[in-house]
DNA sequence: GATGAAAATGGTGATGT
DNA sequence: ACATCACCATTTTCATC
């Protein structure tokens, strides 16, 4: 993990399409190194994947949520639950008064609530405290 | 926007470089026929970019917090301001108590500290809460 | 590790239905 | 809007340094 990597990630973050033979130009390299080069970065798991980013409003994903969520008992095994309703996006467990937090997208605002209600489902779930998104600033990949 | 290109979108979202020979099999579609709908996917802007996906922890971001930004004055402009500061990853305007929610991740806690003295430094920023991540059960595309 | 070139593969565009 | 095909850029591998 050299300056020469966190470069190729840099690019290949805006990017993943760029030919070799340009990546190399970019930081100095011939187009054969630079394949070698991003093949450890995968092979490593340094890179996890290669993907699209899609317009969440262009797929019927326009409002945005943050929720906390309360429990009673331990939920720090109950991560399938959560993956189970594909409308949140991600789930982590947090240090402080929640104990999750999830991000959701949904159409609509009735939707939101209904997501809600499935996560009240889930065993240990005891409250939820739901934010909405008025305004996305940006979202971008993490910078290398 | 039918099934196909909501089926074409959650294949690329797995793996942006599968060929088109394979996606168009996948959905029943010759490649040329493939490559069409995803180049007028890309054009109307649905697939805003291909990118990868980059391990946190490999490029020394292991540590990630959400932090709830209170403000006196309207901060609903000062995007730039938050943009500036690399290790934020997302910043939105939402709805609630809090006037922003940011996303940060950084090496160590101490990093996070300073990040957060950085936002104090941003005109009108009054007040910040981090709650620091103990465990990403996981994060994934927008299920199209 | 990096290079340069050869071989395999897939992207791209024209044509026809 | 899709299928087929031919051409060319790019990926991928390999011998070599």
């Amino acid at each position: 993990m050299d300056d020469v990597d966190r470069q190729l990630l840099a690019i290949l973050q805006q990017d993943a399409l760029r030919p070799y033979a340009e990546l190399g130009q970019a930081v100095g390299l011939s187009a054969g190194a630079t394949h070698e080069r991003v093949r450890k970065l995968r092979e490593r798991g340094v890179i996890r994947r290669t993907t699209i980013e899609v317009d969440p409003a262009a797929i019927g994903r326009g409002v945005l949520a943050f929720v906390m969520v309360d429990s009673t008992k331990w939920v720090g095994d109950s991560g399938d639950q959560f993956s189970a309703i594909p409308e949140i996006q991600e789930a982590h467990v947090i240090a402080g008064s929640a104990s999750i937090l999830v991000k959701v997208r949904t159409s609509t605002t009735e939707q939101l609530q209904d997501v809600l209600r499935r996560m009240y489902a889930i065993e240990g779930v005891s409250g939820t405290q739901a934010t909405v998104v008025l305004e996305t600033f940006f979202e971008r990949p993490v910078a290398p």
